[in-house]
DNA sequence: TTCCAAAATTAGGCTTGCCTAACTTCGTCG
DNA sequence: CGACGAAGTTAGGCAAGCCTAATTTTGGAA
């Protein structure tokens, strides 16, 4: 069985390598709030385990074994935030943390019981797709906000669930959105964005607009 | 916040005290399945946390701190329990893994919101009381088997959730049981015994029958 | 092309919680 | 009483995962 810290590690990886970023030593360490240094300690045991492939200097790249692992903690990961979020009943915006930590500690028993409860939901929360038990994922055909261009108009398909803040500032998945303007019309994909959401104006800051996606025109 | 192990710890000195008996360096090992050394080590730590009171080569005894954690940690468990057999449908007799991994995992909050769902109820699937939120517990009023006379008969209040086959075994809460006779007419407390269990005769070997508790007459 | 800051790695250390092996204490039985 | 086996403790070690500090590599800017 993997460790708890294994799990983290691969999740990160998945999640960089899926946001198009290669998934580096810097990335991983500000992601799971660690130094460096024991990012590059971790990732040479997840090399000799057979999850990534690794060359010195340069990013990390899962392995389909690595892959495997990581799709089926994400799964887990959403199907409780899930859960959290329509059985029990706590806000879409604050599941993440709790879901984090029960991730690892849920059996593939009772995973696969929270999955038919729910009706084996497509997405959880915050828009993400669940991982299947095949260890297969539906993609998300959708933008990055911070990719489009000014005028864009959509709708919320998915949003990062780190920030329980910026999520209650988005409003809610399925929102109709629009791109007005870039506040700093600097290059392509850098600077704030003010967008309207709903019936708000919103300003966002980089990072957090790279983290909304938005359905295709 | 307390480890894992450390919670594990207190939960099993509760659980020991409970059953009246000391809780020993060698009941410790025996029930956490570690080695006396480590047990030594983790109660050196538990006396300098305040959780517990040592004397040298006795036992160990829970301060009103420790029992106050470990009453936390038995409520989460119990709680858990209850929802993986009424909500998720597990089987009764299965579920303590489970909640053991999940207890550690679950914030205050959750354990709220699953006791919220549950009704607030009393008592766990093997018929164990739920400590309450404030930290107090509701005694049992019922007699452990092995201690009754040969002709008792009352109801199954409570078994030990430790052990699935035995559990499957003794069919359920409230089932009537009356004791027989004792195989081995030794000391009282000795030797296995054989019941009537609803319409089953069971013989119990006497450390399974120490963990069931009957109504009185 | 060289140089420098950021990124990455190595070396070495710390904590937690477990282990084995060796020793001490306890308590029971002859 | 005395001895012996079980219970308990101490000493020393190991693995996981984190850390800091020092060093190496990279890649972009002057």
């Amino acid at each position: 069985m993997a460790s708890a810290s294994v799990e983290d590690y691969l999740k990160a990886i998945y999640l960089l390598q899926t946001a198009r970023t290669p998934a580096t030593t810097r990335g991983l360490a500000d992601g799971l709030g660690v130094r460096m240094a024991s990012v590059t300690g971790m990732v040479k045991q997840l090399h000799a385990a057979g999850y990534v492939r690794h060359e010195r200097y340069r990013g990390v790249q899962l392995t389909a074994k690595g892959r495997r692992l990581a799709l089926r903690v994400l799964r887990r990961h959403r199907i409780i935030e899930l859960f959290l979020s329509k059985v029990l009943g706590l806000p879409w915006d604050e599941v993440h943390e709790d879901a984090e930590a029960l991730e690892h500690a849920a059996s593939d028993r009772v995973i696969e019981r929270l999955n038919t409860l729910l009706g084996s939901p497509a997405f959880d929360p915050h828009g993400a797709p669940i991982p299947h038990g095949d260890g297969t994922i539906s993609p998300l055909n959708g933008r990055l906000l911070s990719d489009c261009e000014v005028g864009h108009r959509g709708r919320i398909l998915c949003v990062s669930d780190k920030d329980p803040a910026f999520l209650r500032y988005l409003a809610g998945i399925g929102i109709r959105i629009g791109l007005r303007f870039r506040l700093v019309d600097k290059a392509p994909f850098d600077g704030p964005l003010a967008i309207h959401a709903g019936r708000k104006k919103i300003v966002l800051g980089h990072p957090a607009a790279t983290r909304v996606l938005v359905s295709p025109p």
